[in-house]
DNA sequence: CGTAACTTTGATCTTTATCAAGCCTCGTGG
DNA sequence: CCACGAGGCTTGATAAAGATCAAAGTTACG
């Protein structure tokens, strides 16, 4: 990628800009940014929350443990988003909830969050845009929520393949981020039923299926 | 209740104060509150989103209705926490994205939005204190979703029946404040499976169940 | 005390999970 | 450039969880 050309931030984009590194930086971060390989783990469950990160490219996978060490359950974070607001409150012993790994190789900003929140003390109108964005992802959380608790599973890998494909792709053949049994730890399904479910949508004309290349017709 | 006695608001004990009255009410508003009885309407999805509102007491739920009218999927809102968040961002024909409505009587606090957004520019604490506040909430129902995606039906009622009890509770008899479909559409199930599973929570002497009546032993 | 709303319980059906086996695909190394 | 191997995908048979349909109790409230 050519650093010379400056580029939108997907973080910046949505009027966040949570330091005064992160309002000059225009897309190209050279401070405290984090390149991420397939299968890195950006932080643990039970880490002490002291970092918020801020996604600049990629693709991230937040998911729980449960007691026995599966996975409870999982969500795709795109660029653009923010994880590990559990660090924002600063409270002492507040340990992330979650893990959050790479799915496909990522770029992202890492911030203390003691340095974020002087910051946001100093400039109310980030705050805002922090409390507004958060409320934002608040309702697409729940969004999901709805889609999880009551639609069967064929419109469930629907709506994800469409989220991970997004919106600019038109017909073009594209590479989903995650495996089969990765897509299934984000709806609750398994492996086997993502892929049927992939097939019967193909039997039906909506996508073309190859491995893990996808297109919409 | 007597309103000569000051009590700790549940929303100002989250460090939350969202404008000048909500500062000086210890507990016992008197400008902009509203009391609702059971099934009273806060607000409805679709409707235009120019007011916040902070849960003082009672008992509130959050649904989603989907495309053909049936309830998509709900949660429960407890005192203390803020609903019509979508209204904090002010852009022109912002909707709320929700219906509220009461399970129990509850006393509301609406705000218009565009005073809370004054009140925070000039007050960078309390932004920052509702960005904190957004955080945890957005980090509390997104573990939650997780942690719920593949728990079995019984752990699920148990988890949300804990919730509804509340902790200080001991092993006194609780009223729950929905009812067993209500409970069904938080989760994700239906009501017979509801009912069954508390059933069953209650003949394995975890709990005792008496119509919407509870106690843990 | 009567009634409407809520809850329980049973029988049956559908959806999805589980277990198992074989088949692609893609990246690696010769 | 090709062959190999491991991870990923598909498909089938069977099992289990929860939904649906139905009917009879309870509870709570006027």
């Amino acid at each position: 990628m050519n650093n010379a050309t400056p580029q939108t931030c997907p973080v910046t984009d949505r009027g966040l800009h949570l330091r005064a590194a992160c309002l000059a930086c225009h897309g190209v971060p050279n401070h405290g940014q984090r390149q991420l390989v397939r299968g890195d783990v950006l932080f643990m469950q039970g880490d002490p929350a002291d970092r918020i990160f801020a996604v600049a490219s990629g693709w991230l996978r937040e998911y729980v443990l449960n007691a026995d060490g599966g996975h409870g359950g999982a969500r795709i974070v795109h660029a653009g988003q923010i994880v590990g607001l559990e660090a924002l409150g600063g409270a002492t012993g507040a340990v992330y909830g979650v893990t959050v790994d790479a799915l496909r190789p990522a770029s992202v900003c890492a911030m203390p969050a003691s340095g974020v929140r002087s910051w946001l003390r100093v400039r109310p109108d980030d705050a805002l845009a922090l409390a507004i964005a958060t409320a934002e992802d608040l309702a697409e959380v729940r969004q999901q929520m709805l889609a999880n608790a009551t639609l069967p599973a064929e419109e469930r890998v629907l709506g994800l393949v469409r989220e991970l494909v997004g919106e600019g792709a038109g017909d073009a053949w594209v590479r989903l981020p995650a495996t089969r049994e990765q897509l299934g730890d984000v709806l609750g399904l398994t492996l086997e039923t993502v892929s049927r479910m992939m097939q019967r949508l193909a039997s039906k004309g909506i996508i073309e299926v190859r491995g893990s290349h996808v297109r919409f017709v």
